[in-house]
DNA sequence: AGTTACCTTTACGTTAACGTCAACCTGAGT
DNA sequence: ACTCAGGTTGACGTTAACGTAAAGGTAACT
């Protein structure tokens, strides 16, 4: 931990409020093994690194990622593992994951092509309608 | 329908090998109200028009789209709208999409960076255990 | 006539990802 | 002492998107 970066901590509705989801939701997570925030007393205190994770959770989400499928992303950040046979598992399934968001790079330009397409005729009768 | 276009019709397990999913998720996707295949007796026979429908749908799914937002997408394929507003709100919605899909890129581009960094730090770990 | 390969409807089961209470604790203000 | 805004742990409810039998129809071989 570097010296200049100042340690921040969260409570649970800070962070509900900062990314627009319950309370629930992040327990949730939690109980999922997704997170695992400092304790005081009862109350559960969220770091720095807890907020990051959440947010990968979080941008998952947004691509469509089930819960286990951004586990395996988050664990993919840090390669604890030590022997070769694990790394070299982790390698294929960073490669396996690019492969997917390649799919879905190509989903969503032919998507905004149609879009396109689909606004041109929608103009297209509104031109018809004023004339 | 122009003449030189084959009219091509399927059985549903022909589509269900295609694109490798069940009968089953077929006949869903019509009680969802999202295909309306023909009929020969009880037997339902799909059109060509079917099978783009469905490839949409699917497509949809792999972009993380629930059922309800991709019908709106097939929905927005073809103005049929007599009147003005119902244009404009077309549009509207055709914009959200496009903000939704400039989300995703991001998210994407973000993504394949860190995959990038999660694999050079992935072959780090094996050159040490080499040396 | 019997089996095989598809097709059908009906209907209950399942999983993920939370929502929604209920009942309780706890520190800060009045 | 009381209230109040936060926090907590159960625990059951809900929705989407199918899975999974059960029970049956039909056309085509053998």
């Amino acid at each position: 931990m570097n010296d200049l970066t100042i340690a921040r901590t969260y409570s649970i509705s800070d962070l509900a409020r900062e990314f627009d989801i319950t309370t629930r939701t992040i327990r949730f997570y939690e109980e999922a093994g997704m997170l695992e925030p400092a304790r005081n007393g009862q109350t559960r205190i969220y770091s720095d690194e807890d907020r990051v994770k959440l947010k990968l959770i979080l941008r998952g989400k947004r691509l469509g990622f089930s819960l286990a499928e951004s586990r395996e992303l988050i664990e993919m950040y840090d390669p604890a593992s030590d022997n070769a046979k694990q790394l070299h598992a982790l390698r294929n399934k960073i490669q396996q994951s690019r492969e997917a968001l390649e799919q879905q790079l190509a989903d969503i330009q032919v998507m905004q092509n149609e879009l396109d397409a689909a606004e041109e005729r929608c103009l297209e009768a509104l031109r018809e309608l004023e004339s």
